[in-house]
DNA sequence: CTGAAAGCGCTTACAG
DNA sequence: CTGAAAGCGCTTACAG
């Protein structure tokens, strides 16, 4: 029978060193898994340790040098499927490598971002994992994230520094993407392509039109001005937005969509003008979240793969936090995958006949 | 013109206590918003930690004895939108508290369950929110969990255990739910429904299941076994198993599904048997996933609403921490209410007239 | 209204 | 291979 009396006093590493007639820098060694401890000891104390039901105190250890085991990971919107699996990934690698995750969510506001990021730091984050809200300036973050923690920026440029301001960065590659969805629809023969949705001024955005520009100018097309449909990135803006394609004469008849609530948005847009896509328009989306596959026609999209961009990020991360990463810092931009679906199969209407199979 | 020095030291309550000429004490007070400070230093004080870039350490001040304004998430898979949106809830009412998220996901592995709880306990978290993995052991998660530590339990009752095993516990009106959709399809004449998916273990299947029976008594309908059809809750596995609703004759007219994942699977399977849910076949969901209202034909489902549930898990955990709850462990049952829609809409092949409208 | 002192649980040199 | 001592940054009584 153990004493059943109240026990509040929490066990520390006096206890186990007194309980193994050993002092608190041995129990310590053993917790850090020095060589230095004789087996036999390492062994006594593991199982004091274990008997006493011992937890490791990590502010007392940071406090005196022990250097943090949390990275912080901020996101937009944990409920947007992209940062939720790009979480996902981020958090699980980040456990499989001892590190525990403090999370914090912006909506796209700097200002909550500000104070998510000061409160995260109260906590000695030993690195931090940001996808910044839009319009996110490099100076702000830096007053708070100060000049020293490692820091990798993911998905957005910040503003007012190139890039990512100093910091890690990893990209998708949003231009190269956009220019081969544009290749594909001229592939199948379309030549008036617009570009639907998205804010000009945000830099994903405006990458994606670079890349669809490319493609047009390779091609031999100049871009109407008419073909660049701006609107929140959002399903409803977008299906109200949809008549803003037909606007001109000659309209086009197929599209590249900012992303794909944008595009399902404009599937809907076009159903209520009567028009649908798969069969007389085509429509290209961005990002393949799980409703793509499912959507009806289903939406031809550019795969991010936002898990695997997570424990790509993790480990961008990680290998900083070894030392194993270049003293500079670096850009990475990860690849993205057309995957053809039925919503860009319509015949093209234009008056050339396709030009190659895709 | 500041010193260009390399300044690597920490800002501390010492510093901003000398550059004030008070002691740290004093400081101390200022950042807790005591009262007793005179308002001209509080002012001079915020003035200096504002100049010096002051970062509070919650290290040291847990290891004081200030409290920890940490709360640990742990769900299974932030990668499933249920989760993710749950999550998304959570943080952002704790964020709204003061309170910082530690994330942790489990992958249904009670083992890595039992890690991951570790590993976040070191970090000293005022309260848990765990959705637990499946099969979870009360008794094991205490030992991890320590008596004294306020958990909220959500989704899923604990092995071992009354519900959760006297913790608070969210749950979702599973019972409930299972028997308005079941409601729902004998409404439309229906009399032979199956019970689609599900682990016939798991706590969620087993009350789903028995809202069904529910509503088949009440009916007065006796449930044949051949319409109980087991299967992982997973798109691939429902459409492997859809087969098994027409094994015996005569065949089921509709299904209550255990999840919208099944349910999607199973309309991917009678499609492929040539069969069409909405149109000869009635199918209901549960859940309402994003793709349940983008589905062909929009699938019939239960709202689960994970986000509010995050916000509502937050709450309750929040108040049991101002000492709010009721002192004994709380189970707070969550409303789940029927989305309509086109996949349950097939005409009854029942030889009974429908019995009332919807 | 403010200060001096003790101590939370750990790790890090430094001895031995 | 192990121990004694100092100190990380904070808060909490206790004085004044």
């Amino acid at each position: 029978m153990s004493s059943p009396a109240p026990r509040h006093r929490r066990v520390t590493l006096a206890d186990i060193a007194a309980a193994c007639g050993l002092s608190k820098a041995t129990v310590s060694l053993v917790l850090r898994d020095s060589p230095l401890v004789h087996a036999d000891t390492r062994a006594r104390v593991r199982a004091e340790l274990e008997r006493q039901g011992y937890v490791y105190h990590r502010g007392a250890a940071s406090l005196r040098g022990g250097g943090s085991n949390a990275v912080a990971l901020v996101v937009n919107d944990l409920a947007n499927p992209f940062f939720a699996e790009f979480a996902a990934g981020v958090d699980t690698a980040l456990a499989e490598a001892g590190y525990v995750t403090l999370l914090g969510s912006t909506g796209e506001s700097p200002e909550r971002q500000q104070q998510v990021l000061a409160s995260l730091m109260e906590h000695e984050p030993a690195a931090v994992i940001l996808s910044p809200a839009e319009h996110s300036d490099a100076a702000r973050l830096r007053r708070v994230l100060g000049e020293r923690l490692p820091v990798l920026v993911f998905n957005r440029a910040l503003d007012g520094a190139d890039g990512a301001g100093g910091w890690d960065y990893l990209a998708l590659d949003n231009r190269h993407g956009a220019r081969v969805a544009t290749e594909h629809l001229l592939a199948l023969g379309h030549r008036a392509i617009a570009f639907f949705g998205g804010h000009r001024d945000s830099s994903s955005c405006h990458e994606r039109r670079g890349g669809y520009r490319d493609a047009l100018a390779a091609a031999g097309i100049a871009a109407d001005p008419a073909w660049l449909v701006e609107c929140a990135p959002t399903r409803l803006e977008a299906a109200h937005q949809a008549g803003a394609l037909f606007a001109r004469d000659p309209a086009p008849t197929a599209a590249v969509c900012y992303n794909d609530a944008v595009a399902l948005g404009l599937m809907a847009g076009l159903a209520a003008r009567g028009r649908h896509a798969g069969t007389d328009f085509a429509v290209v989306g961005f990002d393949d979240i799980a409703e793509a596959a499912a959507a009806s026609p289903a939406l031809t999209t550019l795969a991010t793969a936002p898990r695997e961009r997570g424990v790509q990020a993790a480990r961008l991360m990680l290998a900083r936090l070894r030392g194993q990463a270049p003293a500079l810092p670096q850009k990475v931009t990860a690849p993205v995958t057309l995957r053809v679906r039925a919503s860009s199969q319509s015949p093209s209407l234009s008056i050339r006949a396709p030009g190659a199979t895709a």
